[in-house]
DNA sequence: AAGCTATCGATCGTTCAACAATTCCACAAG
DNA sequence: CTTGTGGAATTGTTGAACGATCGATAGCTT
């Protein structure tokens, strides 16, 4: 059997501020596989929306447009099966994923869980930690006047997801990232993303200014309610929009 | 083909109890990829510990003993890493995943997170619910009895799984799924699972019964410190394992 | 006409072989 | 001791081929 290397090396303990310069840069590199560039493409056009749900991704015709082989794209498949972004049948190709009433009442369950958690167990915390926050909410109280509401939306998940990286429990941020991810498959099948968003430019500020307080009971509560009124919009928006 | 004697050709709603009878077994047919097989196997070789931590897991070797092509063995990787058994860098390969006790904490918290949302969640239900978990608590019970810490660490795992399924909430159950798979490359880093399991047996069976007695809040007070004291144990083990 | 069966075309699952890209290791030069 | 420079080994990607499965259409039986 072959030793196995280290998966991630610090160096010397002095090693040098310029280290930390370079390193910020390291992710211009190009660092990945074709498999996942072509993940990012496909991703970018669900969450925008340009595929929508049911489409059937055929993989002769995406081989056409990408100019991948037939592998590299079944790899992305893979990956944003795993995401949930694409469901995979046997034998008959992968679909854009299409929600159902019972994926958002799961959806948000675990959103919950998870969300309540982290806001709960944040205790004097470091005020500059809530910058990126603040950023979030200030983007999307301007997407909101200049009435925006695709770039409201993307604010209030940067929001949430920002929010729960103050856990920093890397396995949290990804389940987070999942969730999101689905999420957006739901909200491109409400017919006018206005009503949807809008109320919740101004939850995510008073939510804010209860964690700055150091206020996490009353955030966490606060948190539950504003969920819970965002599941039940969003089911009655599909269920309206359907009818 | 299959010759039809019978004069009843019945094809309504009472479609025979024969059909459930065969619908037992359809789990004997191969609905799966071979990619999942592989997968499978892999899997099992890990979580028994024949495959250690930062094993490599060379592709060519692997093809010459499953018999699988390197693309179908590729797309087992792919399954199993975003399980988080294995890692993959690139142009390295893939190596069985070594936790560290940064893991180990970020492992906990979601787990607590999860699991204590569920059991607080739980109110009014069904006794026969509980069936599941009953078994396993007397399953990891008679195997401590008889000294095999190898089962009773599995009826450990089954039995917060089946807890966790209560919910009824597939996503949760597949982050569950995903977590004690990855605690299970924990365990083998210990040196004896001895005293790593023996305590929980017993705490499993009094936290179930809190759950009988509908005492959701209690039950969930009793499974956080559960959980907190299983992780100090482990990182102990695993601290006093490697000094 | 209704229901079942056979067949067909399209697409996916899997394998194979080849080449490009990258890493690793040993070793020489500064 | 550090820094280049090879080649060997391994992975990344491609393209083609063949078998397997699904959905649908047409044809047959009742």
């Amino acid at each position: 059997m072959a030793s196995p290397p280290e998966p991630q090396q610090t160096t010397g303990a002095n090693s040098a501020a310029w280290l930390q310069i370079v390193a910020g840069d390291v992710q211009l590199f190009d660092r990945s596989s074709t498999a996942e560039r072509v993940a990012d493409v496909l991703r970018r056009r669900i969450t925008e929306g340009a595929l929508p749900p049911r489409t059937h991704l055929s993989e002769e015709q995406l081989i056409e447009v990408l100019h991948v082989s037939r592998n590299t794209l079944r790899e992305a498949f893979r990956l944003l099966s795993h995401e949930g972004l694409l469901v995979h049948q046997l034998h008959r190709g992968v679909f854009v994923r299409a929600l159902d009433e019972a994926d958002l009442v799961d959806l948000y369950r675990l959103r919950r869980a998870i969300e309540c958690d982290v806001v709960r167990s944040l205790v004097d915390l470091d005020p500059t930690s809530l910058r990126r926050l603040y950023d979030d909410v200030e983007a999307g109280e301007s997407a909101a006047q200049r009435g925006d509401w695709v770039s409201v939306g993307t604010a209030n998940m940067e929001f949430h997801r920002h929010l729960v990286s103050l856990a920093r429990s890397p396995r949290t941020d990804q389940v987070t990232a999942r969730l999101l991810a689905e999420l957006r498959l739901a909200f491109h099948a409400v017919a006018s993303p206005q009503r949807l968003h809008e109320s919740y430019v101004g939850r995510n500020r008073s939510l804010l200014e209860l964690l700055a307080a150091d206020e996490s009971d009353l955030a966490a509560k606060e948190l539950e309610e504003y969920l819970q009124d965002s599941l039940a919009e969003l089911l009655g928006a599909i269920r309206g929009g359907r009818a």
